[in-house]
RNA sequence: GGCGGCAUAGCCAAGUGGUAAGGCACGGGUCUGCAAAACCCUUACGCCCCGGUUCAAAUCCGGGUGCCGCCUCCA
């Protein structure tokens, strides 16, 4: 069976047929570390690791790189306002990213390309535009020649003109045409600035992802990913320049996740209703979060709500319910069923399943209520007298299969010794005698997330666990 | 104004021609001294509305209604 995937460019879903045999280039734009990434940032993180472990799974060597913006306007303002350099703003959201987005068990990139990294490949792109005749310098700006490049709007399904109509580009225009867009910018005074033949400045926004994604997978790519918001005007952009450049395809497949709603209302940092990872695994058990996430399929939107992952957690706690049961039973199980073979086979069934709705344009969804249904045919297992340990072990198997796809491990941690709680809470009193506030607050978290809720009551601390 | 998306049970959500997956909640049951937990079962004569095509439509076509997004920094 193929893996099929719904382009952007073309509106179909389409066969996955690699540059390479079994090599698969993907590029994802990664965030501008000017802040806590929220979880709508977090959201292509997610589903397109689950793309890239599911491309692996099919035995796809997947070279998977995802860049970060770590200067640009917001950055620049981002640094003034908290009286720190623009490097070590990047530099701690940068950490930071990796931290929220390791705790939602996304792997890391095989590269994470950074645009203060790669200024000199930035200015040779731009260099090759100009010369080529698609870019022009503007008293130390640059711009792209947008009209120049005979495709553009081939991704979003726009047509230059009706985009010209809504352009609402008026003031202080160094432009040829208000449709072109920038390549290069000049500095401020006293603002982070690199030298170019243009004089002192930084690199616009789009250029960054064509220049890095040339670098470090080529001309063309197979898979080009990220946020629905960003295929115009950032991928447009993109497509424009790099075209322009190799006059090669940039990318054969566009990937477009879809938003996370607050209130059905799109949530962005502009409009302020944003949720921050970093304070939300705080509040959720991070896998609940992805599970949540990966319940839909990946282009529609989600309204998030708070009960609504809360009742992901539920059912996420029921397979781990299954896993846990399984394990248990294999302490003491002999080989004294029947119908090893029939169990195998109904298992594997499963797992065809998986792969099917798998291919099918990453349809999460539906490969989880598989999964739901393979916790469910366990269950029925579990209630018979006589086990297999071949069979149970099937089972477990199975489960972290899936698990390895959608990149959560149904296997609860190990719970804490009551001893261990004891002591920690012990600590927390102490520490809370002391009015050491912030330390008492760190243990009640900790426990709180290995699942033990602390209440403080007039006749002493009482736990249980959640 | 241009382009795109969505509307399925109380809630969430799959399903793009073959007679409505799955989850949460509710209800019933098994288990239990009781409870909790766990497990099992049940839950949409119908998929926004009106027409049409078809042996067959949630799915295709036409026309409505409502909501959302992009066209401006944004995942």
């Amino acid at each position: 069976m193929a893996i099929k995937l719904y382009n952007t460019l073309t509106q179909k879903k389409e066969v996955f047929q690699p540059i390479e045999e079994g090599k698969v280039r993907m590029y994802v734009c990664g965030p501008t570390v000017y802040n806590y990434i929220h979880i709508g940032n977090a959201r292509p993180a997610i589903v397109f690791d689950v793309v890239r472990r599911y491309l692996e799974y099919r035995e796809y060597d997947v070279h998977y790189v995802s860049n970060f913006t770590d200067v640009d306007d917001k950055l620049i303002r981002a640094a003034n306002e908290l009286g720190d350099e623009v490097p070590n703003v990047a530099e701690r959201f940068i950490a930071a990213y990796h931290e929220d987005t390791g705790a939602l068990g996304v792997k890391k990139a095989d590269e994470h390309p950074r645009v203060t990294e790669n200024m000199q490949e930035i200015i040779d792109f731009i260099t090759a535009l100009i010369e080529k005749n698609y870019a022009y310098e503007s008293e130390g700006d640059v711009y792209f020649r947008t009209r120049q490049f005979e495709g553009y709007g081939k991704l979003s399904h726009q047509s230059i003109d009706e985009l010209k109509l809504g352009s609402r580009i008026v003031v202080g225009e160094k432009k040829e045409d208000p449709l072109d867009f920038t390549l290069w910018k000049a500095a401020k005074e006293g603002e982070i600035s690199w030298v170019s033949p243009w004089g002192e400045g930084r690199p616009g926004w789009h250029i960054e992802c064509s220049a890095m994604a040339k670098k470090y997978l080529g001309d063309t790519i197979d898979i080009h990913a990220g946020g629905k918001d960003l295929a115009f005007p950032h991928h447009e952009n993109e497509v424009a320049q790099t075209e322009a450049l190799t006059g090669h395809p940039f990318a054969n497949y566009w990937l477009h996740n879809g938003y996370i709603n607050i209130n059905n209302e799109k949530m962005s940092k502009s409009l302020g209703n944003f949720v921050l990872v970093h304070d939300l695994i705080k509040q959720h058990d991070p896998e609940a979060i992805r599970f949540f996430m990966l319940s839909v399929h990946y282009r529609n939107p989600i309204n998030f709500d708070h009960e609504l992952l809360a009742s992901a957690k539920t059912g996420l706690d029921r397979i781990k319910d299954t896993v846990e049961n399984l394990e248990h039973r294999l302490i003491n199980s002999a080989d004294l069923a029947e119908n090893v073979l029939e169990w195998k086979e109904k298992i594997e069934g499963y797992q065809n399943r998986f792969v099917n709705e798998m291919d099918d344009d990453f349809n999460t969804a539906n490969a989880i209520s598989i999964l739901f249904e393979l916790s469910k045919e366990a269950n029925l297992y579990l209630q018979e007298t006589n086990s297999s340990k071949e069979v149970l072990e099937k089972f477990l198997e199975q489960f972290a299969d899936f698990g390895s796809v959608l990149g959560i491990s149904f296997k609860r941690e190990k719970a804490l010794l009551d001893e261990d709680v004891d002591q920690l809470i012990e600590e927390r009193n102490e520490a809370r005698k002391q009015r050491n506030f912030s330390r008492a607050d760190e243990i009640r978290d900790e426990l709180k997330e290995q699942g033990i809720l602390l209440e403080d009551t007039p006749q002493g601390v009482r736990w249980k666990r959640m």
